[in-house]
DNA sequence: GCCGTTTTCGGCCCGACTGTTTTCAGTCG
């Protein structure tokens, strides 16, 4: 098959995914899940979806039978599928967007799109506004009130929220859910507590034996724009700055439950379920239950839930169907690399380029958080937007660097640079000064439309360098704004599992380059990580936990990262 | 549409809350 005409997996993935979306709004059961998950299995596959489909082994994966095979093969052959072109004449144009409407599922969709030839999101704001939802039945004069808001509040939302920036502000209503008397547990669940990478809305659970006084507190606490539901046990609320919060007050004994219940996600929730069910057992938020007996399984600690189902203990980062509980089942779940691993941070800028502050104040905030080393990776000249350093700027800061390292004690800093990686590959500073560097970071920072082909063969051709030693975020991605650029990261990854070289999990919240996803694709290749915050300011190192995060995502253990090594260790290993 | 240590057909998670209803459907997670 052609380059140019190679159908990516991300792209078999999206269309899968879209059958799924327009099944769900048809009100077929069933089959979304499984389009799904096949969507799933093919977006996390550690080749070529193609190559697997010519060598007949598409059944062999999870959640891929005859049918959704055939239909595969049908893209990967054709760029097309019938079976969705056929789904979207089936679907009223619009009914997807009304969809997106907080409180409007399939039917009032369909129902508006059918009885009021509603086909946007803009005219059901107007309609709403005329007071022309009200006569339909089923709605009434709060569903068209609630309907308006909701689109007033869609379209002031920034879109998914992104994890570093409101963990710290889920924390904080977190802290003063725990301040408050009524209260005796309280965690984040949802997906803030797996460290998904965007966060849609933040989900909490406490215990208490005054639900009601938990709920008054919750639904009055300051920065409140709007009460969406206040019940006996559950409220939710969204703060003025859009973030939508969702409270559950459980009873202490059903703690356990609850968190494992709420943490989801839903698709590991179904499993376990289903594990449950075979032993003639029930679980849901209030425990695991044996219904005929009449007994309690487990529901205390979040642990014993899933001891009892003959499971290791699952982390909630890995919680997300990718072959966990099959994992957990057997005792080969990886031993997840933590926070306290990390000894340094490998990409860390200052004001010698765009950061704003000095190194002497990097290094004291990064001892601060239990670091032993950074290293600094301002740019180089061809980012002149960036302040980008010449290469007697370079010599200059390592002798700054040479200077302060003499004045600290039980700390490193590690002479680096961040590289530009051109068009054609070539890295913005000469081998002679490379050599000299600790580490040296080399990033794609410009040209985002080359083709896969030329943006594939710019990088690999960057990693052949001898002096690299790191890909700074190999995707380019920039989340809710940038997609990732067209790169054959299978290649990549064989590469960098060859030369040694290291691929960047960019930590910085905007980033998280490499994804979990890719991370988990990258361990079969052996690829080796390095976590950077890319840090432009001392506050900024706290990122590096987001990187860690996302390694956790995606399955990494210690071994896998880089900067689990001490810094003599390190420098050791970089010049081997 | 997929799957199987109850297996090749019959399952596939389930409860809270809202707003509309006069006993429940729709939505959400």
């Amino acid at each position: 098959m052609k380059e140019s005409t190679r159908v990516r997996n991300s792209e078999v993935a999206a269309v899968l995914y879209e059958v799924a979306d327009l099944l769900e709004i048809e009100g077929v059961s069933f089959k979304p899940r499984a389009y799904r998950r096949a969507a799933q299995t093919i977006e996390t596959l550690p080749e070529d979806v193609a190559a697997l489909y010519k060598r007949g082994e598409l059944e062999d994966m999870p959640g891929i039978g005859k049918s959704i095979a055939a239909k595969i093969g049908e893209i990967i052959e054709t760029g097309n599928l019938t079976y969705l072109e056929q789904l979207k004449k089936e679907v009223p144009t619009g009914v997807e967007d009304l969809m997106g409407v907080e409180g409007i599922g399939p039917k009032k969709a369909l129902l508006l799109r059918e009885k009021l030839k509603i086909e946007s999101v803009g005219d059901l704001a107007e309609a709403a506004r005329k007071g022309k939802l009200r006569s339909m039945r089923g709605f009434g004069k709060k569903t068209e009130d609630n309907i308006l808001e909701a689109v007033e509040r869609q379209q002031k939302s920034p879109g998914r929220f992104l994890l570093g920036y409101i963990l710290p502000v889920a924390q904080e209503i977190e802290d003063r859910l725990r301040g408050f008397p009524a209260v005796e547990m309280v965690s984040l669940t949802g997906s803030i507590r797996r460290k998904k990478e965007t966060i849609g809305d933040v989900d909490m659970i406490a215990t208490s034996a005054e639900p009601k006084k938990v709920m008054d507190f919750f639904t009055s606490m300051p920065g409140i724009q709007k009460v969406l539901a206040k019940g006996v046990t559950k409220s939710t609320i969204v703060l003025t700055n859009g973030l939508q919060v969702d409270l559950r007050v459980t009873e202490r004994t059903q703690y356990g439950a609850a968190l494992q219940y709420f943490t989801g996600s839903k698709d590991h929730n179904i499993r376990l379920r289903g594990l449950a069910i075979k032993q003639g057992w029930k679980l849901n938020e209030y425990g695991l239950t044996d219904e005929e007996k009449g007994t309690v399984i487990a529901s205390v600690e979040e642990g014993d839930i899933y001891r009892a189902l003959g499971l290791q203990y699952i982390e909630p980062e890995l919680r997300e169907d990718r072959g966990e509980v099959k994992a957990a089942q057997e005792g080969k779940l990886p031993d997840l690399i933590r926070p306290a691993d990390i000894k340094g941070d490998l990409h860390v800028h200052t004001k010698w380029s765009e950061g704003s502050h000095t190194i002497p104040e990097m290094a004291s905030t990064a001892q601060g958080l239990g670091l032993s080393y950074i290293a600094i990776c301002d740019h180089a000249k061809t980012l002149a937007i960036a302040r980008g350093l010449t290469e007697e700027g370079i010599r200059e800061q390592m002798r700054e660097i040479e200077a302060l390292n003499r004045t600290l004690d039980g700390f490193t800093v590690l002479s680096g640079i961040e590289g530009n990686i051109d068009r054609n590959g070539k890295i913005d500073v000469s081998d002679a000064v490379l050599k000299d560097l600790d580490v040296v970071v080399a990033s794609v920072h410009s040209g985002f439309k080359q083709s896969e082909k030329e943006m594939t063969e710019r990088v690999l051709t960057a990693m052949h360098n001898d002096h690299v030693d790191i890909i700074g975020h190999p995707t380019g991605r920039i989340l809710n704004d940038r997609p990732p650029y067209h790169i054959d990261l299978s290649r990549i990854f064989r590469t960098a599992a060859d030369l040694s070289v290291c691929l960047e999990i960019n930590a910085f919240p905007t980033r998280l380059d490499l994804s979990d996803v890719n991370c988990f694709t990258s361990r079969e290749y052996g690829v080796r990580c390095s976590i950077g915050s890319d840090a432009h300011a001392k506050e900024n190192l706290r990122y590096l936990a987001y990187g860690v995060a996302t390694a956790r995502r995606g399955w990494l253990e210690k071994g896998a990262i880089i900067n689990t090594m001490g810094a003599a260790e390190l420098t050791a290993w970089l010049r081997s």
